[in-house]
DNA sequence: TGCTCGGCCGCAC
DNA sequence: CGTGCGGCCGAGC
């Protein structure tokens, strides 16, 4: 059967370490995990989720310390011109190419 | 405490 | 199609 998930399920153990860090990425990483498998957002998807549609390159950044890497798909974020961007989780782009294809985002 | 710099971007030349 | 500048956050000095 279908099930969607509206609300975002992060494991306690993650939501507990994310409170480590600053709330803005919690914000981003959040944001984030609410994008469902197999699909792609911008990272001004994400700015504007999170209120401020002009912290593109914050969220970029935010991301880019992410690390809870494939726990939060930060690799289902690409760039607003269609491209896939950057990915600083294990393998780079590599990487962030291959899990897309995985999940059939390609 | 305050300033500088770099970063998984976006958009206008 | 390449380049530059704008706007935002956090780490470092």
């Amino acid at each position: 059967m279908k099930v969607r998930y509206n609300a975002v399920r992060i494991p306690p153990n993650i939501l507990k370490q994310m409170q480590s860090y600053s709330e803005f990425q919690q914000k981003v990483w959040i944001a984030c995990a609410a994008i469902p498998e197999g699909e792609v957002r911008t990272y001004s998807w994400i700015a504007r989720k999170i209120g401020k549609p002009k912290a593109v390159r914050a969220v970029g950044r935010a991301l880019g310390q992410n690390p809870f890497s494939p726990i939060i798909p930060c690799h289902r974020v690409i760039k607003s011109d269609g491209t896939l961007g950057g990915y600083s989780g294990l393998g780079g782009l590599r990487t962030k190419k291959a899990l897309l294809k995985k999940e059939g985002a390609l």
